[in-house]
DNA sequence: TTTGTATATTTGTACCTACAAATGTTGTAA
DNA sequence: TTACAACATTTGTAGGTACAAATATACAAA
């Protein structure tokens, strides 16, 4: 019966899901910021001294969530990025990494790198990209517009 | 390079995860309670009647997490399960389900059951084995003891 | 100009979660 | 028996997150 397959890969994805965020979590923790926060610092330095608005960040964002403004309120805190209104559409803002961020960013890198190889230790080059196969028609599946 | 490709992985890990974590946490918000409550009153009717005490099931929980007293607290509120002291070790507590907690969880399993076969729905049996497959191979990896 | 509607972000609130410290219990060695 | 370490759970606290309502701005129609 097929029905338990689907359950169990369900779960499965599921408790990976959740270890590689546990264990990126952890990572950043270390270093006095979020998972999500980090992701956005990321999404910040790929824009390469352009600004980004919220909503742009937030479409980028690996997890979607609520609460962007607050996220990005602790990143201010730390001096890793600056707010500004958009003066060409006041609704929006536009936010920007600092030096002081960037420098941060990079100095997480070797680290980032040294934990994702770790959690993909035992995967060879073909098998991750057969997984990355299988987790996208799984994203395609789902994205595709309604819940019902 | 091979860099890139184990970043992307990962992140299309996280992302799979997240996702399916979200539209099950939906389901399960519409019947007023959360993913992790339902994971413990489904470990909890796994075990036919017999007590589960709180490191039981921790051990048994997909997402590992420090704070199942206060979310039994829930399962206890709305009337799914049952606390006692354990007597043999009065430091222990034994946890059933009750009937409505079963009669509950028994009405959940249709609609969990459609919503993992839409989530599935783009892969065939043969690519969830394979899903599965890649997936301990990354939990083995992990799991294996230390962190370092 | 005024009014209404859509857009972009922020804020209030309630809940969830992590982590560490506290509580209460058991077993064991002196 | 007492003292102490190990165990199992609970509680305090601080911070994270979701959701809805509020704010503020822009655009377009009357």
């Amino acid at each position: 019966m097929s029905k338990q397959l689907t359950k169990e890969t369900v779960v499965s994805l599921l408790r990976s899901g959740y270890k590689v965020n546990d264990e990126l979590s952890a990572l950043f923790k270390i270093h006095g910021i979020s998972l999500p926060q980090f992701n956005v610092l990321r999404i910040l330095r790929g824009r390469k001294g352009e600004a980004a608005n919220l909503s742009t960040i937030q479409e980028q964002m690996i997890h979607k969530m609520s609460n962007t403004t607050r996220l990005i309120d602790k990143l201010i805190e730390g001096g890793y990025v600056n707010r500004f209104v958009c003066e060409k559409n006041r609704r929006k803002i536009e936010i920007f990494i600092t030096k002081k961020g960037l420098e941060f960013l990079n100095s997480l890198d070797e680290k980032l790198e040294t934990k994702e190889r770790f959690l993909m230790n035992n995967l060879d080059n073909k098998e991750k990209d057969e997984l990355m196969r299988l987790l996208s028609k799984i994203q395609t599946s789902i994205t595709s517009e309604n819940n019902f």
